[in-house]
DNA sequence: TCATTACCAACCTTTCAAGTAGGTTAATAT
DNA sequence: ATATTAACCTACTTGAAAGGTTGGTAATGA
């Protein structure tokens, strides 16, 4: 499993709050409505999409979140990077400096950097945008 | 992490024995040692190669294991799907007949399956012998 | 018959995803 | 001012799965 399910109910946070930007300020309460997810543990999920700065809170009444940046500035693989910690396939291609001794020996490794270039190139070439009701489906469709 | 390292140990085994196939049959103890695995969880990786018919082994002196066709009639995919048991990247694409409730009307579906068939194409379209020392790395070089 | 090697079943330990619970601070309408 | 709304914050629980270990049994060749 690459994605897990933080991942998901971010990337439909996104694409809910994508739907409702004319209405300014939506609450969180809504939006777990709509997308039947509990509201404490979607909490959870937008601090972190708050503190990678990809969409404001409003506090009190009339408060809720918006999007900072209009959908079509958000790439996929943008917002699955805050929720994720590592989209890498592999373990060898995590982090920065992960050390594994048989770096310069491995036979698979230059494989799973194509592996991770396939994935990487697919999600950050999809925006929140292309998700939307009012996108007909683009680059995406198999 | 889409692939856990039984699925990376069982690659490098099948490398391992690619690489050593004149030799008839490799004991695991030799191939625990060059690929610096512990025997016993790399037996427990085997067991399911064997299961899955792409190796097969000997019992007793002079025994061991050996790959049952040619290095370049396994494609990655083919063994790691032994060993991984799911290779999608969301969970919303396990097994056969997962029905998530939301799914005629879900936004991020079809994204996903075209995630998934993007990492499909890439492990089923490289071959062991894709890995091997003598070959010269070829399609999935970056 | 003994060393070798595959095969088999059960257990352990740590980590992490996924979710709960309960409280605190800020903004606004009345 | 004060009640209400809603974001923000910290800590805990629970279950499953990854990543192993331990201790055996069965076949085979020298």
């Amino acid at each position: 499993m690459l994605i897990s399910t933080k991942g998901r109910y971010a990337l439909r946070v996104m694409i809910d709050l994508a739907e409702h930007r004319t209405e300014g300020y939506v609450p969180l309460k809504e939006v777990a409505e709509r997308q039947d997810i509990s509201e404490k543990y979607l909490e959870s999920i937008i601090k972190l999409l708050v503190k990678g700065k990809i969409l404001t809170g409003l506090r009190g009444k009339g408060g809720g979140y918006r999007l900072t940046k209009s959908p079509e500035e958000y790439s996929v693989g943008a917002v699955l990077r805050l929720t994720e910690e590592s989209l890498a396939p592999v373990a060898c291609l995590e982090g920065e400096s992960v050390s594994c001794p048989r770096m310069s020996e491995c036979r698979t490794l230059p494989m799973w950097r194509g592996l991770d270039k396939v994935i990487r190139d697919y999600l950050d070439n999809i925006t929140v945008a292309d998700l939307t009701a009012s996108d007909s489906g683009g680059n995406y469709v198999i």
